[in-house]
DNA sequence: GTCTATACCTGGATAGAC
DNA sequence: GTCTATCCAGGTATAGAC
């Protein structure tokens, strides 16, 4: 059962790869290196290094999904699949510091090379905008769901992007505080009309 | 005046194309064809490929100091210069939408290549970090000026990153609004012992 | 399905004429 | 200070044997 096939290993380890070193500077021979296979033996699996790039956004978009729904069959509150999303920046804090946010730094990178692929990328962060829009919605803040999906995005990539750069985890922590308490406060108002 | 020397045009050419297209995916041609010299010439003005790199960042250090030192001088309060550094986000929307931020993408994109001008980069993250605490320390937020500082960053980063994804201006004016309030409030609690 | 060998190109870097 | 010519490494991609 473990036993993942070639193919799955090459998308796993250039998943892991373009993550880390980002797409256009991880090569073929970093990959088969990784993956224990010869360059050569690629050409079976993709035509081209455009063709794995889009089989690693798919899984990522398919792995995200199935997350997003597993969040969603929790039996948790609105509030708290939030609350979860927010805390992602805690779980993954190690790889975070390291290497920044996943999507944020491939959708960069991306429209730096204005790399056709770019739009399947932007899907990843449309699924959690998608998402978060209908937690907030289901919290009753209905007309402005949307606006706090994406202030709930913007914050997450904010925060990836600084503790990337000083690699400072009291700083996560404390935002992610914040981030909570304004969360708390958007629950508060919308009984005032909001 | 008009006339730059060779060299201030490499650097300069070689800023905004890093900016556009990255530091990697930025080659010695493009430049080349850019400033209308050869490619061999190069070498008689830098190096190598990071001694240009080098001298983008410390050009960038420089233009930056210069204008928060002019920031400085205007005789604004405090918080009208932090209003100012939020609304870049406003002013350099067009360039912001379409490259994201300078400072965030440029840092993101040496971290991934372990390149070794990543201090040098971050510095520039510091530049602003230390001016905005100033501000919040000249503001009367002693205490906790420099989280402040992190929290203003932090903002204006997200921001950059998801108007670059959705290249969406709406978004970005309702946020830089938001974070006017934010500070507003901000402002207003100092005075209740913050 | 996997390998080796290799073609082909791009990009950074050097040498030397002008 | 600028040019042309050239070298070399590394990267994508192909051909064909096993």
């Amino acid at each position: 059962m473990h036993n993942k096939t070639t193919r799955e290993q090459i998308v796993s380890v250039a998943d892991e790869l373009f993550y880390r070193q980002g797409f256009e500077h991880t090569s073929f021979a970093d990959i088969a290196e990784a993956v224990q296979i010869s360059r050569g033996n690629f050409y079976y699996h993709f035509k081209t290094k455009d063709d794995i790039l889009d089989a690693v956004i798919n899984q990522r978009l398919t792995n995200t999904q199935n997350m997003l729904d597993q969040w969603e069959m929790n039996g948790e509150t609105a509030a708290d699949r939030i609350r979860r999303f927010i805390n992602i920046l805690i779980t993954n804090r190690r790889k975070i510091k390291a290497h920044g946010c996943p999507v944020g730094t491939l959708t960069s990178e991306l429209a730096k090379l204005s790399h056709a692929a770019k739009g399947e990328a932007n899907k990843l962060f449309s699924l959690f905008r998608t998402w978060l829009r209908h937690q907030f919605t289901e919290l009753g803040c209905k007309k402005d769901a949307d606006d706090l999906a994406l202030h709930v995005l913007t914050f997450s990539q904010g925060v990836a992007t600084l503790a990337n750069a000083f690699h400072d985890e009291k700083f996560m922590r404390r935002e992610v505080k914040q981030m909570e308490d304004w969360l708390d406060s958007v629950i508060a108002n919308k009984y005032k009309g909001r």
